[in-house]
RNA sequence: GUGGGCGUAGCUCAGUUGGUUAGAGCGUCGGUUUGUGGUACCGAAGGUCGGGGGUUCGAGACCCCUCGUCCACCCCA
């Protein structure tokens, strides 16, 4: 007898979860649509080749990629992210920029799961394409502010860097890897094979008998061409003037090779476990033009779901919605007239429950509680036979006949009452 | 991928140095006479003790393998 469950790193969002989920996508649109960001839907899986342009040294891509030969022999692999998709989409169909772009949705990476990280994890971002201005950075940060303060969260810090064009980017690694090599003797293991791979990431290292040597490895501020160092200039004043606060981490190297410029993450401080970033995002000048399209630069962010509701939970912020029904209907006469006055209520939009099968009396009273309902409508079969229903305040106990014809538009006034 | 912790009812967990028909709380369902909820009381259903092999007269407890899960590294959201 076979028995299934989710496979690793995947799970079920359950009620009442996945309403908070929606609630959450929902919050986030509303947020970015007030900024002229609009809705975009992409494939789940694309050809591999536009998660390579990833860079070739990241782990998303070396080896956290779900891919896979379909029948038709092509090399697909389920998106690791969504920025790739983007500027992919925009390479092929070549929409007038500025284009400003929302998504959210799963996206897959193959990796051992953790709390807060999954191997299906959703992610709500925004991209904007076509512009290099400084302050369109700012304002691209300024909606992922404005988003984590709309869901009442106070511990989330912001951390920006600059990690110039490609060419101060060269240099620095460079300078770098030579710091490092230097230095051989204080790293583990792991950080020299990371070393030979992506200097960057050295700097990323949790480990702490090595935070010395890193602390004290070369900055990329000093690597930064003029026009570099004064659109991150531009980018921090355009935060001031908003009065958003910030920290500058020259520490801080994301883990997808496309970035240039201004790169920023959101970490809560209010998470004990390891995974603290909840979003994150940068510049990315080079992408759509390794993916074939023009020259665009682009900025976008994505913000992790999980993540943001676990830092959520630990600030007891943005609960989960309410699921009361406004009527609960009860019948102990067979169950028609409960299934005619449900509809009925549905219809006049108001939210109604019944239990199903020849239930007690009591037990139907109980789920009346249960429900949350403001009301019970209440049909035996003495106000059957005259023609009414018994309408019960499940908040004060009152109750009274109200006949058939008339009870829906009855309770429709009683709890728009409440409601005013 | 590496290392460690943990897998007993739907959920949270007890199960003494291996020893009768594996327990509790919560939840679910039913009941406490005549048709009425939150409390209380009574009762019921529900478990191949993750799976497989082994040791033993006897294994939920011990050993091995395996799967799953959690945590850390790694990486990132």
């Amino acid at each position: 007898m076979p028995s299934f469950q989710t496979t690793p790193g995947t799970r079920d969002i359950l009620p009442p979860d996945a309403a908070r989920w929606r609630g959450f996508v929902e919050k986030f649109a509303s947020v970015v649509s007030l900024a002229g960001f609009q809705h975009i839907v992409l494939p789940m899986f694309e050809d591999l080749g536009v998660f390579q342009r990833l860079g070739d040294a990241t782990d998303v891509v070396t080896k956290e990629m779900y891919d896979f030969v379909d029948k038709g022999g092509r090399h697909v692999a389920l998106r690791p992210e969504q920025t790739a998709g983007v500027c992919r989409s925009y390479a092929q169909h070549r929409p007038t920029a500025p284009w400003k772009v929302w998504y959210g949705g799963p996206n897959f990476r193959y990796e051992r799961a953790q709390h807060g990280r999954y191997r299906q994890f959703d992610q709500v971002g925004v991209e904007a394409l076509g512009s290099d201005d400084p302050l369109l950075d700012v304002e691209v940060i300024a909606l992922a502010v404005e988003f984590f303060q709309g869901l009442g969260l106070r511990n989330v810090v912001l951390h920006i860097n600059s990690l110039g064009d490609s060419g101060d980017r060269s240099r620095y690694v460079d300078a770098l890897a030579q710091y490092f090599e230097g230095h051989l003797a204080e790293l583990s293991p792991e950080s020299v094979a990371t070393l030979q791979r992506n200097p960057l990431r050295v700097l990323d290292s949790k480990r702490e008998n090595e935070q010395s040597v890193v602390s004290q490895a070369p900055s990329i501020s000093s690597f930064l061409s003029d026009e570099a160092a004064s659109h991150f200039a531009q980018v921090k004043q355009g935060l001031d003037a908003l009065g958003i606060s910030y920290v500058v981490n020259e520490r801080l190297v994301r883990g997808l090779d496309y970035y240039c410029r201004t790169t920023f993450e959101f970490q809560s401080t209010a998470l004990e476990s390891a995974q603290t970033a909840v979003g994150g995002g940068g510049r990315y000048d080079g992408l759509v033009e390794d993916l074939g399209g023009p020259a665009t630069p682009g900025i976008g962010f994505a913000i992790g779901l999980d993540r943001t509701l676990l830092a959520c939970d630990a600030e007891n912020v943005f609960a989960h919605p309410s699921t009361r029904a406004d009527v609960f209907v009860i019948d102990t006469t067979g169950g028609m007239q409960a299934l005619q006055l449900c509809q009925q209520f549905r219809n006049v939009g108001l939210s109604s429950e019944r239990t199903y099968g020849a239930r007690a009396m009591k037990a139907q009273m109980k789920a009346a509680d249960k429900s949350g309902a403001s009301f019970a409508v209440i049909i035996g079969t003495d106000e059957l036979s005259q023609g009414v229903a018994t309408v019960k305040s499940m908040v004060d106990g009152h109750q009274e006949e109200i006949s058939l014809e008339s009870v829906v538009g009855h309770v429709a006034a009683q709890i728009g009452k409440v409601i005013s």
